[in-house]
DNA sequence: CTGTTAGCGCGTTCAT
DNA sequence: ATGAACGCGCTAACAG
């Protein structure tokens, strides 16, 4: 029923004319006849005709798809990420390939491997946690397949990516807790590989000393991030010998773990104790415990920005790829302050 | 630098055969002699060979890509959904291609069309809120492209779509509140033309005349699903000339602005008035007010049943797409009471 | 202005 | 057991 999709071969033969005249009549090249013109363009329209990109990409080398690796889009970073990304690749003619690694570092390389299969033009990729690796991300590099990280970015020399400055978002997280009075400032941490989890602990420790406080490494405390781990970790700062007044978490899911605990230990939550954490999360104000502030990481602006250097690496490569260097972009993280 | 990659024709010239018998070693093929086959294979990984699958595509007429079309990732049920779709999709080779529609009908025809520009095997979609006409559908289908519709689907004759049965879903919810001794309920309801809308007012009348109430119609208010036009709907049922003391709500997010709204009217939640809702959210445990049940939909489960259903028309397809009929697959919801 | 030809990378007959 | 030749749909370099 549904007839096969025409081709410029047979636009051609019904009309008795050359593949190539056809072919040039619908790109609007100038030297072909008006009349020529409107009459393959009149039998293509009415055949239907669309051309096969898949034989374009082919002979072009180019799919016009780039592969968006992630962890989850379940978190609300990563969804508002990747609305960044669609937008800009739409807008570039690009498609988006998607792939979950749902932090596991196997299904993350074996996504690379799909998607390097299907020739995607380039990727994006936010690491997983539990990715420790690299080698996959150099065989990238090496086939010539243009990355760039966003948000979660390896530990590696000469990459490109977008990022925010968590150190800069925990000065300003810490700095307003110290600011509202408190002394006793814990620190519920990632893992402490994760280099996000590193510019946490560095922008804390800036924050202390730019207030002339002594660094107390026993009030910074590692989670894995499972919620035992979240609550463990708050024990441990509810237990410090010096008395604890604020918490800045890890992230929101941390930070609800946390409050959740310690509401449950009858701690009066933002009056005995106060949270600030980093924003992942929507619908703030329908939590039941929010934290005081959280800082805000611009997750489709990280998006945007990730895709928008991709598509310009894209764009360079035929020319010269000769600008072996890395592109960094750092979006600026601020804390906002809810006022509930 | 990074060499440009190698393809049969590169790996024949070299060891002084022809093409063919390099694509047959690389495929096992038995008439090839061992000899030649070991020194083909291993040529090819020290070169690192991996075949153009954009070629292989082209030729096959096949990307071995579905396009999966859905209004938000950031809705819950949607992120959920297509893990369920992704996982499908990857065990049978398949990569999945992202649209977002942001319930635009106008982006949503933009995407299809992107889709199917990329030649994509198939289609999977939820649609948007405000598509109202359907001819981008028809028009896939007069083209080939198998389609799917899944969770909110369209009125057209001749479907595949995998969906919750949210009528018998509506009848669990209300009936769980008839059963609790509520007898006037009141009803936020979607756009009056979804389908979605239509099935929720269908078991609400279903449970109704179940307990031998009499159905009234005012118990029943559309909202257009804004934040606004929920609390405006809030407020028509609790200025209802009868006591309202249950709200079977449309989805979970409008139960959190009803619930607010009712709470800022002094109302005591689940108690003065009860809300009953679809479960679209996680992190019931950490919100300020919850419903007391809510319907699942098991958006995972849709997705999977839905790719796998598309999986098999695409496997069809070659030898005979004789069936012109439509595959259904119909959900249970079930009814989820919180224990809180 | 238009037609001819070649080639993109691969699988697949059809020969040998 | 191997090679030559063709075609998938399209673009582009090269003739007229």
């Amino acid at each position: 029923m549904s007839a096969k999709q025409p081709t410029i071969k047979e636009i051609a033969k019904r009309l008795n004319i050359s593949i190539s005249t056809v072919s040039r009549a619908l790109h609007d090249h100038p030297s072909i006849g008006l009349r020529t013109k409107t009459r393959v363009k009149e039998l293509a329209s009415e055949l239907m005709y669309e051309p096969n990109q898949a034989a374009i990409f082919f002979q072009q080398r180019k799919t016009f798809t780039i592969g968006v690796i992630l962890p989850f889009l379940s978190e609300a970073f990563f969804s508002a990420a990747i609305s960044g990304i669609e937008d800009v690749a739409g807008k570039n003619q690009y498609t988006v390939l998607l792939g979950q690694s749902r932090d596991d570092a196997e299904r993350e390389k074996q996504i690379i491997d799909t998607m390097k299969k299907h020739r995607v033009d380039g990727l994006l990729i936010s690491i997983s946690k539990h990715t420790t690796s690299y080698e996959h991300f150099e065989m990238l590099k090496r086939s010539g397949i243009p990355l760039v990280f966003f948000d979660c970015i390896p530990n590696m020399p000469d990459i490109h990516y977008v990022a925010c400055n968590m150190v800069s978002g925990t000065v300003q997280a810490t700095s307003f807790l110290l600011k509202n009075g408190h002394r006793v400032i814990g620190l519920i941490n990632g893992p402490e590989k994760l280099y996000a989890s590193k510019q946490r602990k560095e922008g804390y420790q800036i924050a202390m000393s730019k207030h002339r406080l002594k660094y107390d490494p026993s009030l910074i405390v590692n989670s894995d991030l499972t919620k035992e781990s979240n609550c463990e970790a708050t024990r441990q700062l509810l237990l410090h010998k010096r008395k604890v007044t604020a918490i800045v978490t890890f992230n929101d899911y941390v930070a609800l773990d946390a409050m959740q605990y310690a509401h449950d230990q009858n701690i009066d939550l933002n009056k005995d104790l106060c949270f600030v954490s980093y924003a992942n999360l929507p619908l703030a104000q329908h939590l039941k415990y929010a934290p005081m502030a959280s800082v805000e990481q611009h997750p489709y602006l990280q998006g945007q920005k990730a895709a928008e250097m991709l598509v310009e690496l894209l764009g360079k490569k035929e020319d010269e790829k000769e600008t072996p260097g890395s592109y960094k972009i750092i979006v600026d993280s601020q804390l906002m302050v809810y006022n509930i």
